[in-house]
DNA sequence: TTATTTACTGTCAGTAAGACAATATTACTC
DNA sequence: GAGTAATATTGTCTTACTGACAGTAAATAA
């Protein structure tokens, strides 16, 4: 049986393979996600996560840069983390033929608006929860795709430092507190977050500087430290 | 230039797509991966994880339920969790063309020997300590992807209760706590471990019947609980 | 100067983990 | 049938961490 399978190796399927990219941002305090509106058919007109297929001699993790940066104009150097998320084969899941999806999940910093008639091929920063039981339905199975790559990102931040990747290179405890906020969708202590983070080690590193002009006391900088993951991990409470 | 790629539909890369299964099992106190022997080129007579084509309309868990049963002998009814484990496409990772391999994670209880001679497709359930660093190379990037497999199996036994689908349906707590050690690679704490699992809401569940006729003091039996992830999680210590 | 704002540190009670002693319940041995 | 060995389970104690929240520090605003 086994052997079959080599000698009908002319008759093997194949299969147009694409890579869809969920990048998320923390933007005023919610978590947010970098959707494009498609201009054809199928579900014209809909909004849908960027992504493409993947050429010939290319990588899935080239694939998925590559369509980054042709799509939405943000470079890989400014991408804080990404990582595969998932696989979707589901034979219908593209109304002309059996398409399959390798999506990839990337946090990025909050992004500046794109220029108003510039090269700005994304259309929108939304926020998740408005796309989540709302009427506006994305194309293809993207809703199943963003909510995978939500719930991933939530548990992600429990063992890992990755919330790092939605601060820029230099934040403070308060803007590393409120992605956390943002994405579990809580609220936390802020004096026990401050111990915690600052306690677990190779979470972060402190700089030499200081926030300064603010109002209120100023805040000491820190860059994400060299942990892979958190131990302990963090809590949402149980 | 997004238009373009529609456009261009007809000449759009079409992929072979594989899934191959990394199927772990517990066995004299050590984690074991099943593998099979490869009876064609390349990687002829190389050690390598079973998989196959994905088929037309098919979706890829189909694939890799059917895939288990061709090429193992092993029921769906008998894998205790399967889930996708990640996608591998690097384009020179098999030396004949690109395909791109969807790969998933099986647990599996301890499996009764194949019959001689009968149609015992597999050939081997090997521990997968004798597979890293050792002399046998495993076909394609198996090896990267059992790693891969080994990895997130050692971290879902931290957050989830599936350690129990390496038992079978009824289980003691020292089997489970054999399987904690034998995927860690580390010895635990009876009593601590017995305090923490029954603690734990939703992990286990006792049944109304014991062992009996093994030396010692006849232990408790259980089922798996319904909870999808542990709160506080298993800890291997930090 | 004082009020306000934000950052950070300290305290305390409750909870859980790790080390390990003690007890329970069976089979095995003589 | 008493004692021993083996395994299961419960209990105890120390230590570490969390969560709630009071208190202090350091800036800007009035």
């Amino acid at each position: 049986m086994t052997i079959k399978k080599y000698t009908q190796s002319q008759n093997i399927l194949r299969i147009p393979v694409a890579v869809d990219l969920v990048v998320l941002t923390v933007r005023d305090n919610a978590l947010c996600v970098l959707l494009v509106k498609r201009g054809i058919s199928p579900f014209k007109g809909k909004w849908a996560l960027p992504g493409g297929f993947v050429c010939a001699g290319e990588s899935l993790e080239s694939a998925a840069e590559r369509e980054l940066t042709e799509e939405t104009g943000i470079a890989a150097a400014h991408v804080g983390y990404m990582e595969q998320l998932g696989t979707f084969g589901a034979p219908n899941r593209d109304p002309r033929e059996h398409v399959i999806a390798v999506a990839y999940l990337a946090f990025v910093p909050d992004l500046p608006e794109p220029k108003a008639g510039g090269d700005a091929h994304f259309a929108a920063i939304l926020p998740v929860s408005e796309l989540f039981g709302g009427a506006e339905k994305l194309a293809f199975d993207h809703e199943t795709i963003l909510q995978v790559g939500v719930e991933r990102t939530r548990a992600k931040l429990e063992y890992t430092p990755l919330a790092a990747a939605f601060c820029g290179d230099e934040f403070t405890i308060n803007a590393l507190r409120r992605v956390y906020e943002a994405v579990w969708g809580c609220t936390l202590d802020a004096p026990n977050f401050h111990r915690k983070v600052t306690k677990t080690a190779g979470f972060v590193v402190a700089t030499d500087t200081h926030t300064s002009g603010e109002s209120g006391r100023p805040a000491q900088l820190y860059t994400q430290g060299d942990a892979l993951t958190l131990y302990p991990p963090m809590l949402r409470g149980g």
